[in-house]
DNA sequence: CGTCGGTTTGATCTAGTTCAACCGCCGTGG
DNA sequence: CCACGGCGGTTGAACTAGATCAAACCGACG
């Protein structure tokens, strides 16, 4: 798989025997919930995910999206206290970890500690770029960054073919992920279509021009490069 | 020093050769700048500081706040390529590391590495509060989680006298952390005021009712709980 | 064939922005 | 010594981006 460092042979016999299975997931499953405890640990393997948090009122804001290669579960509590909830946006298939040996990892293979550290580092760099979107940038050009956002990752995991994309998410995920009502993230949504940058269909969304969008949003991209894996 | 975990003498000794200095820094010093790269590591001895992003037009979106005990630098970037910029709010005393003997902390004390995993899941953890504030709060709430916030991170770190805490900042830092314009933030702390749960004062905002705060916001705190050290 | 989830659209309303002053304080330079 | 300019805070008026309310549409599905 390009994109992702390579496993030293003693890293990879770990890793199969930290591995105690794999999981499948329909869409719309919950696979954490804020405020319960997991002693589970996922690497996605393939669909889509996303993590989210809710007031006391039940306004809920999603937080970060899932691809294949991402860690579930390590995001803001190593113990796994959970301080959000994770729920799937498509059929996800997942390999589960037991979060108890964690030590164990950290003692026996630096290494793989080290990639641990690197995408927690990975994950801030990415909640930061949202901080500066819900706090700083417009509706349109919110909408504009989440779609090349999005578009950005999935082709970093070789889901993109021939220039186009399909995001499984609604217009509501798209308004929780913005700080949006949902008829303005239509009018919004709207607005790019009729520019000719996306093509909104049923349930999911169609990347037309990615560059356009990072251009009206003001965002550079990610950093690219050889990422770890676990 | 209470709340943080204690040393086993070999991490001591290892943490004391891997320190290469202290450094001072003046009230709005930048200590590191989006785009650059540092090839050193900071933990926050005493003073308050904060780290931020821009657009490209110049708006500014402030991320997060740092306190004594804090890591300085390894947000958003193990390699120490740079994706935001850190300012001074008061003096500062940092402890100074160098960079590039990550590696061998993690292979030489992987508790240490497991230590600096926590405390990226611990900006991450505040990053999605912050994140769920900005997406879904109001003004009035957004400000109060942020006060509730702060003095609740100061009380940890022992900087809290009798109930009341000294913030060193601006509304126009308050601003830039609520995404909010410095006008609104300014009738928004009002509010407050009146209320009685805080009291604004030149460049300083004191905290009055924390419980107030929070409740006003549905914000539940941080988790409690010893932390580590580096 | 009804219902339900997701999308679309128009009308009205409001939270928060922008514009424009003004105040008090403090440091600087004439 | 005083005038000044700049920074931080305050206030009111006009404006607008986005929220809320309301209704309808459309395809899928039992």
């Amino acid at each position: 798989m390009p994109g992702f460092r390579a496993f030293e042979p003693a890293e990879l016999r770990f890793v199969s025997s930290f591995k105690i299975g794999e999981l499948v997931a329909e869409t719309g499953a919950t696979l954490l919930s804020e405020g319960k405890h997991s002693s589970h640990l996922y690497t996605l393997l393939s669909g889509w995910a996303f993590r989210y948090k809710l007031l006391p009122d039940g306004r809920r804001q999603i937080l970060n999206y899932m691809l294949p290669g991402d860690l579930v579960g390590l995001q803001g509590s190593i113990t796994g206290e959970m301080e959000h909830s994770v729920e799937a946006l498509s059929t996800l298939v997942l390999c589960v970890f037991q979060r108890d040996r964690l030590h164990e990892l950290f003692r026996k293979h630096p290494g793989l500690g080290f990639d641990l550290t690197w995408l927690a580092a990975r994950e801030e760099r990415m909640l930061d770029d949202h901080l500066l979107s819900l706090g700083r940038r417009t509706a349109l050009e919110r909408a504009a960054y989440l779609l090349a956002f999005l578009h950005q990752r999935a082709a970093a995991v070789g889901l993109v073919a021939d220039r186009t994309l399909l995001i499984p998410i609604t217009q509501q995920h798209v308004a929780d992920t913005l700080g949006l009502s949902i008829v303005h993230t239509n009018k919004t949504l709207r607005k790019l279509a009729d520019r000719g940058l996306i093509n909104w269909l049923d349930r999911a969304c169609e990347v037309i021009n990615v560059e356009a969008l990072m251009a009206l949003a003001g965002w550079e991209g990610l950093p690219s490069g050889r990422r770890p894996l676990i």
